[in-house]
DNA sequence: AACTGTGAAGACTTTCACAGCA
DNA sequence: TGCTGTGAAAGTCTTCACAGTT
């Protein structure tokens, strides 16, 4: 894929620019991601040049091309849909807002869960969606409930003006007009279990 | 990536034996899956020939077959490093048991943490990995800490064992001798971004 | 008739290697 | 000199299309 690489890179510039360091080569970039030097040099140049030769990318400017290209200009609206740990964890993990993204709102339909605050926010009862999320604009969605549930919530978000679905959940969204990704943990576990169980049978 | 495809089929056919199907076709795995029926046939066939001419497949010679080359065999362990919110939602999510992995073990360095019971099992300080871990014999470990101490994190557990390490925390690990697969759901939350922004700046 | 397994074509990605600029 | 940007080669993945089997 590309825009992974784009991303990783983007976050490296920021932590070399706190380090201090001004200039950065493709061979360095990919020393620190795990990729060939000319993958880096492909992906970069394919975004306009913007290395000088002979000396490397400048990093603030890299950051800043970057910044642009993956959408960085301004904080994006999230809301989440399953107040349970999982959902628990992205709503208090720091990261997410000093990376640009902003939960709006938080829904449940756990009635032991609604009117609870959780990171700042209140949770709220999932039948509120349709009244509270047309005025939050907001452009993604995470769908953190039981797989049960997870097509339906993610109907409803992209109903309601998501653009954008992240499904935590066990199975395969089929959503007309979002972007979807899922991601699921059970399934990269078992990618490790068919790497350990490769690496076995390679032996002999 | 040709796994995913193998695990997400392994899984369909679960679903569909429990609904109590017993053939299955390649357009229908591809409907299912939201892949080409062609890719589902490239890649089944890969593991040999398994498929019925004109009939399509045996789900539970599938199943079996796809269970072998996924080391399904036997239930895998796994341990923990994070009881956090985001390892919490892990270790508590029944899912992971169903398909066939175990916890053995969680540790932490929280103290307030420590001694705690979670999921059935007591959360331990980190300083006992090196004394608890090899009697375990877990093959796969799951890194939820923070991300200044993943890199540390991951090499205690290879060095005590560990073949595998699933790390949750948004740094690039470059370990020896121990599979790595890196779920980063800030990098995960930016390609959407990247894809909005992309669909925006395409319209004009 | 229905559907798999698979050559062949096409699309895309990665790597190599080096000309050209600072 | 040192490093980028990029043709050209090699490799990989996807799709097409159909012969062959049940």
């Amino acid at each position: 894929v590309r825009v992974d690489l784009l991303i990783l890179c983007h976050r490296l510039c920021a932590q070399l620019k706190r380090e201090g360091i001004e200039t950065v080569t493709s061979a360095e970039i990919g020393e620190h991601l795990g990729v060939s030097a000319a993958k880096v040099r492909r992906d970069l140049c394919a975004l306009g040049k913007l290395g000088t030769r002979g000396h490397g990318y400048r990093i603030g400017e890299l950051e800043r091309l970057l910044g642009d290209v993956l959408g960085k200009k301004r904080p994006w609206r999230v809301v989440l849909v399953g107040a349970g740990n999982l959902g628990t964890a992205l709503l208090t993990h720091g990261g997410f807002r000093r990376r640009g993204f902003r939960f709006a709102a938080v829904f449940d339909c756990d009635p032991g869960k609604v009117g609870r605050k959780l990171g700042g926010l209140v949770v709220q009862d999932v039948s509120q969606v349709p009244t509270v999320l047309p005025a939050l604009n907001a452009e993604i969605g995470v769908v953190a409930v039981p797989s049960t549930a997870a097509s339906e919530t993610a109907r409803l978000l992209v109903q309601n003006g998501v653009w954008a679905i992240l499904n935590m959940a066990p199975v395969i969204l089929s959503l007309e007009g979002a972007a979807v990704i899922n991601v699921d943990l059970a399934v990269e576990l078992e990618k490790l279990c068919y790497h350990l169980t490769a690496a076995k049978t390679e032996k002999h």
